[in-house]
DNA sequence: ATCATGTGCACAATCGTTTTCGCTAATCTA
DNA sequence: TAGATTAGCGAAAACGATTGTGCACATGAT
């Protein structure tokens, strides 16, 4: 084995083969144009073995200017969703030699500390599920020649993979509209980031494509959380005239308003039918089972990070949009 | 502003106000025992503000051998509970000054090449969540140096920071039993790690002072995880003599539960009661709303961090232990 | 005026890599 | 066989910071 104290080092292979480090380092990381004989090769790698050599990851980021690590910057750790894309992509940047580092950056906006962590030249590239529509801070990072690409959610031209979401927002609506619904409620995200946009975007668009004007009083603003959906529901199902179906924004906020529904004594789906978004995991085993609008995360995590190695190495990349599907269970009274 | 194209160096920094670049280095982290006049410091504080400084991090922890850097290890990023307990864990850590580097390593095992990629001296200290039993890989990582604090499931006498999950099972059970309850079946985690064997210890426990002697048919062995627990629970409901209750050893396995409850026409809680654990945000938004037994997560994710700086400051650290408390609800019949 | 005492800073050596540049010796061409 | 080519590898200069050492110069005391 290895000394204890001492980590191997170019130095130490290169006097233990009997050679000039420069040469270990070349023959070690097997370049392609200089030609060391095989047998010289051979014995520096066993060399290497020996001693059990990890080149030091900051000499080498030192010298050659890129880290292999993209930083991944997220909402909030707590989400399951994101949670999902970002572990795929977490394998997929692993594929290509790259580590990962994930910060949460909720609420920062433009001043964010977090992902200015992330650009001090740690990292080669960005992958953002945290941009809001006019975001300042997207310029920021592009003026700083930092290669970025967005997740899940979209700003500008800048490259994004996302759901389309005004599509999934559409087939959400019409899902309620084909069951018969007519007065349709939505509690929606933020105007600001693209998610929240788009989706209530297609939500509006399914109305009036049923001959139905949308109204401003059913459509409930929510911040994708459990309290601020809980206080988008009372609003909702305390009107005087009360929507018989609600389309949430995600999972979380159809199950506040599931429980909003059982405070006022009404059933799901027989007085007040609930769609979700995303189909997280606990969609299914609800007592009351979620339909939910399906976007395969798992594809988009892997996709944003292939997306950035495209970026890393030059190429122009587009922006890529995945079609969502609902599954529809009991909640919207379309199972059973 | 700085010229575009080039980043700020000591040199550069050095040029501009006239001195040399150890000085420079000197004067900006104000080292207490070098004497430079304060009109010099200034001088070179002025001159760093304009070409807006930022110290390349590899070059300062090749030189240091301390990247300020701590790394986390998670079984599954897709886990609400312990995303809790990471996102405060990676604000404290930054209070302190360190960056976190999150990887999930779900059934790696002793050959996580997740953890080793934190380890090849890139962090200077590991939290790691993924902890089982009798986990040989925590012996490489004691031998190799770097200091490691456990979260949430302990492992021999390795510094650890946890819930008390002997006491947690315990008291969900003793809720149970003071409900009435005589047949109580267990959803358990994997007894290879502590959070699965203490709270099934502690379920135990806790028949055995009510007079009844647990038996083996009424434990179901799950992993944490929807499938699993869908599969235990089945095999608890079909029992002959089927249990009146169901202690679950997280809240997703308690969800699937009551799945499979519904499934088999029994109703919660009158035909069975169910108790879940670690109460995440969707308990008590749920159709039935689930009896849980609460942990500090947000505590015990920043006392982790806490335990660590003690230790990198060469500080002895002793393991902590947090109360769990149950949160009774509809689930078990206990409120409504 | 001279020598001890410090203060303020420059010099240079690291940390462990990668990479450019040449030098030596072997191989090839004529 | 002499001269041109080339393969193989050593020397050394980066990368950008930290840090031990020591040279000037100013100040003080004698």
């Amino acid at each position: 084995m290895d000394t204890p104290g001492h980590k191997a080092t170019l130095k130490s292979i290169a006097q233990a083969a009997g050679v000039h480090p420069s040469t270990v380092s070349r023959a070690l990381m097997g370049m392609p144009g200089s030609r060391i004989p095989a047998a010289t090769v051979e014995r520096i790698r066993a060399a290497a073995a020996e001693l059990n050599y990890e080149p030091d990851p900051w000499a080498k980021s030192l010298r050659t200017r890129r880290g292999m690590m993209v930083g991944l910057a997220i909402p909030r750790l707590t989400d399951v969703v994101l949670g999902q894309m970002f572990e795929a992509a977490q394998w997929r940047a692993r594929d290509f030699g790259y580590q990962t580092m994930t910060v949460s950056a909720e609420k920062e906006g433009a001043e964010s500390t977090s992902i200015k962590s992330l650009m001090d030249r740690r990292t080669d590239g960005l992958i953002l599920a945290t941009a809001t529509l006019h975001d300042p801070f997207l310029q920021v990072i592009e003026a700083s020649g930092l290669p970025f690409v967005l997740l899940n959610r979209s700003s500008g031209d800048y490259p994004a993979v996302c759901g389309d979401d005004l599509v999934g927002g559409y087939l959400a609506t019409t899902h309620l509209l084909d069951l018969g619904h007519v007065r349709i409620g939505h509690i929606s995200g933020p105007t600001s980031v693209s998610t929240g946009k788009l989706r209530a975007q297609g939500y509006r668009k399914a109305l009036r494509e049923a001959g139905i004007e949308p109204t401003r009083d059913l459509v409930a603003p929510g911040e994708f959380d459990a309290d601020s959906a809980i206080e988008a529901a009372e609003t909702l199902l305390g009107l005087p005239h009360r929507p018989t179906a609600i389309f949430a924004i995600n999972d979380i906020s159809a199950l506040a308003a599931m429980a909003v529904a059982r405070r006022h004594r009404l059933r799901v789906p027989e007085d007040v039918a609930i769609v979700g978004y995303n189909d997280s995991e606990m969609s299914p085993l609800l007592p009351i089972p979620l339909t939910s609008v399906r976007v395969p995360l798992l594809d988009m995590g892997k996709l944003a990070v292939e997306l950035l190695m495209k970026r890393l190495a030059g190429e122009k990349v587009d922006s890529v949009l995945m079609e969502p599907q609902v599954v529809a269970r009991e909640s919207s009274g379309a199972a059973g």
